[in-house]
DNA sequence: GTATTTCTGTGATTGCAATCAAATTTTTAT
DNA sequence: ATAAAAATTTGATTGCAATCACAGAAATAC
């Protein structure tokens, strides 16, 4: 095992316990408690952490890289239900409610995750109430995160998806650089089409007509350079048709 | 305030409480102790309980008939999120976050509610904290309702969603009668439509195509008849081309 | 660095659902 | 019961995005 230089071994562990809101009310001492009973594991690109109608009997915490979430739907095609990057967590459900996984979830780089088994996870919570409360206020900031991409799926502008994903994207993986914002993709084209629902060719269409009109520069396949985040919000908040 | 013949007054205080699967692991004793703590609310059809915006310090459980929860789209229009009927709840996420109400509640027929205040909810859940595990569990229900719904808008065929809606429909306000189904129709054809992010216009075409291929039978505005459930459940999972 | 493969962009066409416009049914009020 | 209002259905037209087809670019392998 590789070792910190700041805090010895035990840092690696403590990693993505101070990157989940989770754990923020637990004292220091219990966090190192805590620690020692964290699994560690590492996936390649493109690797499936678990499959759709799996079992899977841990929660699993992203400690470094992304993954997706997706259902295959009637008609074949992926539909991109999440994109879990470092400090979110998944596989909770499986923990309380005896369900079998509603999705497959799978690298999109390399990726380094923390899991609890599900025993470990119930005596945690069994030590920890606060635990709990602070689950809940997760899930209601997913659920609202839901809410929101369920209310601009109903709105039938697709211009109004793709700003409201790069704006997402922006925020979740962008950097600040001169010109404005450098978007780092997690997701390929077909990967975004995928995420919204949408063709694969409108995609690229789309993205071309917000680099015509100057609000983003395409800058290869995998990042995107954000230049008028404005313009942006306002195609992605407002009316659709100027 | 009316009686209960069986048991009195206390009962109709109790009667939401057995409602909700948040209170399922209590006992008398302690039902008994928690129904001294709730309101109880009436609304006519069409009120408002509370709007997108507000700060509502209440969880609310709906104890008779049935509510909308929407959002006003950027193009003006209604996105319904949720329909609430007997024994579902919402408002806790204002319980726990600071956060303002992410929709606006409108009462879809006369309806009749339960309520805890922020103090007495909170009592609650140190008193007894199997409660949160319940929460959350009904909330990662909620959340595997909203990915299947996420997940059949990623679908472009609307006969499948129309399908869909039908049947969840069917399970929930569906009384079963010699001829199939009898579904009493919590939402009107443009409530629908606004569930469905469609246009009024297609809800009223395709529930005409089906009912010209038999699958249902049309029954005023409030009512419809499922016919031939297993048709339906073909065209809202399987592939839209027949 | 070249070849191979995978991914992305663009044009042409088609199809489905939105919109506009009445007509008709259903519900509500008196 | 009748009138008025509201909701729904139906038809005609339009527009946008899916699909098909292929060209070009990028990533990967060798």
């Amino acid at each position: 095992m590789e070792k910190c230089d700041v805090c010895g071994a035990q840092c690696l562990h403590k990693l993505c316990m101070h990157k989940v809101p989770i754990f923020s009310s637990l004292s220091q001492d219990d966090l190192t408690h805590i620690a020692s009973i964290i699994r560690h594991k590492k996936y390649q690109k493109g690797e499936t952490l678990f499959s759709e109608g799996n079992r899977p009997d841990a929660l699993v915490i992203v400690n470094e890289g992304s993954v997706k979430a997706f259902k295959i739907t009637s008609d074949g095609r992926e539909q991109i239900l999440y994109v879990f990057s470092e400090g979110d967590f998944f596989g909770e459900r499986n923990l309380f409610g005896r369900q079998v996984s509603a999705y497959t979830v799978e690298a999109l780089e390399p990726v380094k995750t923390c899991s609890f088994t599900k025993e470990s996870f119930h005596e945690l919570l069994h030590a920890y109430p606060e635990i709990a409360i602070k689950i809940i206020e997760e899930l209601e900031e997913r659920i609202s995160r839901m809410e929101s991409a369920l209310q601009s799926m109903g709105v039938r502008s697709i211009d109004n998806r793709i700003s409201a994903l790069l704006l997402d994207f922006a925020e979740k993986y962008g950097t600040s650089v001169p010109d404005g914002t450098l978007i780092h993709l997690p997701l390929s084209r077909e990967g975004m089409a995928n995420y919204l629902g949408v063709a694969r060719e409108t995609v690229s269409r789309k993205l071309g007509l917000l680099e015509n009109e100057g609000i983003i520069r395409s800058n290869g396949n995998k990042s995107i350079l954000l230049l008028d985040r404005s313009m942006l919000e306002a195609s992605a908040g407002k009316s659709a048709d100027f």
